[in-house]
DNA sequence: CATCCGTGGCG
DNA sequence: TCGCCAAGGAT
């Protein structure tokens, strides 16, 4: 070491200790407590990598069946970069947050395309893929892999933050950097996945946000939250922005015993899946200026005929309406300027289309009000 | 750096 | 009913 060292790095000096303090028990109670996953009883890089994108902002309990369909469907890198994209998004659908499909899919792709189809090993090669950000890079490489690679997910964040006590807001850059440089260090030694999946098990079980269960935690000794009863205020909870508004007039179209049906454009909100054709209004358009937008959306005029009713759907950051108009039009379009792609479709034929859970609340609404008979 | 992107569970 | 949030990434 030079004399030349930061105080930066100087400060933590001390933690070389503490680390060693951490790593031994946590593992030990990683190895007796851990729960049995789908994903732990497999060394399929593939399946692994699937899990991980999967469990991002998403509960294990949602996960674990969309895994083991998605996996029977799809059982290797070639036959999901073989797939059509659609086909991959009905396997998605009802997990939410869509471009992680759109990503997956083009990973898988180029994992084809670069790599002959093996996933590369180590997580600065992973990174190189879409979807594949510091977090997934690290867990991949090192669960599947044996790299010694660091990940911090919001379980870790919060581990971590009460260990060492880490100040700052979510997001706050000199927090997020102390805490990777934590857990680099951290994951150093044997089992790096074991390890990680320790760490973040850990967060999820007993360092948990609400409660914790500190009488139970194996590493509470060295805690410095713990110690000077801080763990309630540690880590601070993030400043989330009120959702937004957002008020949408779906077209019902009934025509013999099919509804009109419209994919959406790639990017954005349920980006590639299936609606009732859906325009943007205002919170209190008529529905003369409802059926406008839809007209436009559509590219052939369409008249109102009855309001079918309201159906809300709250997301994290947005509030959604969704306003039902079924509609009669001079012609049947089969293509339109809004969407991807337009297709007839019963209720049966729909049903196998990939389409949002907002969106399916909605056509239950539509089917409910009696749209094609009962 | 801030904002956007879904869903279901839970108190 | 409501707010919070969970194994993040892209732009």
């Amino acid at each position: 070491m030079s004399k030349r060292t930061s105080p930066a790095l100087a400060s933590h000096v001390p933690e070389a200790q503490r680390l060693s303090t951490i790593r031994g028990p946590l593992l030990a109670w990683y190895d007796r407590e851990r729960r049995d996953l789908p994903w732990r009883r497999t060394r399929d890089a593939y399946a692994i990598w699937l899990s991980e994108v999967m469990l991002q902002q998403t509960q294990v309990s949602t996960v674990i069946p969309y895994w083991e369909r998605f996996l029977a469907r799809f059982p290797t890198v070639e036959a999901l970069a073989q797939a059509p994209l659609e086909e991959v998004l009905t396997g998605w659908k009802g997990l939410g947050y869509y471009s992680r499909a759109r990503n997956l899919h083009r990973a898988a792709q180029e994992v084809v395309a670069r790599f002959g189809g093996r996933l590369p090993s180590t997580a600065e090669e992973l990174l190189t893929l879409p979807g594949f950000g510091r977090y997934t890079a690290g867990a991949v490489a090192s669960i599947a892999f044996g790299e010694q690679a660091p990940l911090v997910d919001g379980n870790v964040a919060r581990v971590l933050s009460r260990l060492f006590e880490v100040e700052g807001l979510p997001g706050d850059r000199a927090r997020e950097a102390r805490l990777w440089e934590l857990a680099r260090a951290l994951v150093q030694g044997e089992r790096p996945g074991d390890f990680n999946q320790a760490l973040m098990e850990h967060g999820a079980t007993v360092c948990r946000p609400e409660s914790p269960l500190c009488l139970l935690c194996p590493v509470r000794t060295a805690c410095g939250a713990f110690k000077r009863g801080r763990v309630d205020e540690l880590p601070p909870a993030k400043v989330r922005a009120p959702p937004k508004r957002l008020t949408l007039v779906l077209a019902v179209w009934p025509h013999e015993d099919a509804l009109l049906f419209a994919r959406r454009a790639e990017k954005g909100l349920f980006g590639g899946l299936w609606e009732l054709p859906a325009a943007e209004v205002e919170p209190e358009a008529e529905h003369t200026v409802a059926a406008e937008s839809l007209s436009k959306a559509l590219g052939v005029q369409v008249a109102p005929e009855a309001e079918l009713g309201t159906v809300r759907r709250q997301l994290t950051h947005r509030a959604l309406t969704l306003r039902l108009l079924r509609v009669s039009g001079p012609r049947r379009p089969s293509r339109a300027p809004a969407f991807h792609e337009l297709r007839w479709c019963t209720p049966d034929q729909a049903a196998g289309l990939g389409m949002s859970t907002a969106m399916l609340r909605a056509l239950e609404a539509a089917l409910a009000a009696g749209v094609l008979g009962r």
